[in-house]
DNA sequence: AAGTTTCTGATTTTT
DNA sequence: TCAGAAACTT
């Protein structure tokens, strides 16, 4: 939702005068628009000499929100202040802590520096132990540390390093030890407001605890659905224990879904009630063209790339670089779609590998997420040519993981790997949280506007090994009247053996 | 230093 | 399987 207006559960999140509240915002609900406009909203009635935080968890969500902010109000100037966890620790660091000098840490420095530390260790034990000391400032803090932290600690501060973990960490400390920080914090910041709520973990929650105590105001957002990024501590439980946490609150749920297809909406709202505790009233389509959900299975994890790629060719049609290939300009869906509008999401980073060689081969441009595209070599004039091209267009299919995913939108999107060992991930000695990866599929889904594809393969290598995978289990908590099953499954269905040989086109 | 071979171990990731 | 690290050679 672009425009200005809101609905009327956006609008009582908006203009809400209660002390505390938690803003249950599914996919597609306008969830920054609300935020931004319920921010704007209280500033106008907020006292001289008060402010704002708002606390967002990546910087592209708080430039996102700065510029939405601005956009609006013209200016900011001091009254609120956006940023991440980590950028409001350091500023208060840096503006009440002992004065001397804070310089951050990059990853990179400090495995620089442990490996100075531990020289012996081996690239692993390193990660491991930094995984470790990482784990308790963030998660186990209020117990003893770890000797490495310590070690660490130590080596780190003699350069003036804080780690992007020691900054909560040390700000915490700060607020603790020095109450007249607390007081000054709590006297400015009487507002706070906190997106991707279901995302924070122990020290996170701590912080605000501390920063609002009683007489202070958190406006939460998020989607306990979504929550997806257990593995590096986050918690969704403090989702759940926010009434207890922030007494009294007015929970507020957004049920109008602004981006799916209704169908799509349905499809993902039945797959993802299997992984909740309590019981949640379905989303409210708001766009009411028909969707699709196709369900395709191919016989192995390369005919799951050509089934991407072919797919995609189909519905981007006759646009100049496949017309000038195949003398034909007339084609199935032409200009309905083009390359921009699509996503290909896949559970692990490794699955990319066949699905850039086909994207290669078919010279559709593409980028994956994390990968940089630019220093490339060609061994196809012609290919890099029609890369170079596409690039001035600014249209690629977009690669990534489904963890990647969160936050996007797309009108069409495949899941790739809907199967057995990947969704769930269950490889061997992996132990994956069912619900978990349930949640991951659905954030998947979520991701599409009018198109959606599932795709398994039968047949897959991981690691040196082949599997064959039955179907994702997920898939059959969607009901089948809106499922569409691709026409190579009815071929195979019908014809029989042989999946490999398949003639696809 | 640079080039070779052998070994290892391998989700998901932002700050 | 295969990329990147460690171990080894020149």
């Amino acid at each position: 939702m672009t425009h200005d207006e809101l609905n009327l559960e956006q609008r009582r999140a908006v203009e809400s005068d209660s002390q505390n509240i938690l803003i249950i915002a599914g996919p597609g609900t306008g969830k920054t628009h609300t935020l931004t406009c319920r921010i704007a909203f209280q500033l106008q009635t907020l006292d001289p000499d008060k402010k704002i935080l708002a606390i967002t968890f990546t910087n592209k969500a708080a430039e996102d929100m700065n510029s939405r902010l601005k956009a609006r109000l013209g200016k900011i100037d001091g009254k609120v202040f956006v940023g991440t966890f980590h950028q409001w620790c350091l500023s208060l660091l840096r503006q009440y802590g002992r004065g001397g000098e804070i310089r951050v840490a990059a990853p990179e420095d400090v495995l620089k520096t442990a490996r100075g530390l531990w020289p012996g260790m081996t690239k692993g034990d390193l990660r491991k132990c930094l995984e470790k000391v990482s784990y308790w400032k963030s998660v186990d803090f209020k117990s003893d540390p770890p000797r490495e932290a310590a070690v660490l600690s130590q080596a780190l501060r003699a350069g003036s390093f804080y780690d992007f973990d020691d900054l909560l960490l040390e700000a915490r400390r700060l607020l603790l030890e020095n109450s007249s920080v607390l007081a000054d914090v709590r006297k400015h910041y009487v507002q706070v407001y906190v997106d991707e709520y279901q995302d924070i973990n122990p020290i996170q929650h701590e912080l605000l605890k501390l920063s609002i105590g009683d007489t202070g105001r958190i406006t939460a957002i998020g989607d306990p659905d979504q929550a997806i990024y257990a593995f590096r501590g986050s918690d969704a439980r403090f989702f759940e224990c926010f009434e207890d946490d922030f007494f009294p609150v007015e929970k507020i749920h957004l049920r109008e879904n602004y981006r799916s297809a209704h169908d799509l909406i349905s499809a993902s709202g039945q797959m993802i009630a299997s992984a909740r505790d309590v019981n949640v009233p379905p989303q409210v389509a708001r766009i009411y063209q028909e969707g699709l959900l196709s369900v395709h299975r191919s016989a192995t994890d390369k005919a799951e790339a050509e089934f991407v790629v072919h797919t995609i060719e189909q519905l981007v049609g006759g646009t100049s670089m496949f017309s000038q290939d195949s003398g034909r300009v007339e084609s199935h869906g032409e200009g309905a779609f083009s390359f921009g509008d699509f996503a290909v999401l896949y559970r692990l980073k490794n699955q990319a590998r066949e699905l850039k060689k086909a994207f290669e081969r078919s010279g559709i441009p593409f980028s994956v997420a994390g990968e940089d595209s630019s220093g490339e070599d060609f061994d196809d004039d012609l290919l890099a040519q029609r890369k170079i091209e596409q690039d001035v267009l600014g249209e690629r299919v977009a690669l990534m993981t489904l963890h990647a995913s969160k936050g996007l939108e797309f009108e069409c999107v495949f899941v790739c790997g809907c199967e057995e060992t990947l969704l769930p991930l269950g490889l061997e000695g992996i132990a994956s949280d069912p619900q978990e990866e349930r949640r991951l599929l659905y954030v998947g889904m979520t991701r599409a506007k009018s198109r959606l594809y599932l795709v398994s393969a039968k047949r897959r290598m991981l690691y040196g090994k082949t599997f064959e995978n039955a179907p994702s289990p997920f898939l059959a908590d969607i009901e089948e009247g809106l499922k569409k099953y691709s026409q190579q499954q009815y071929l195979k269905k019908t014809k029989k053996r042989d999946d490999d040989q398949i003639q696809l086109f």
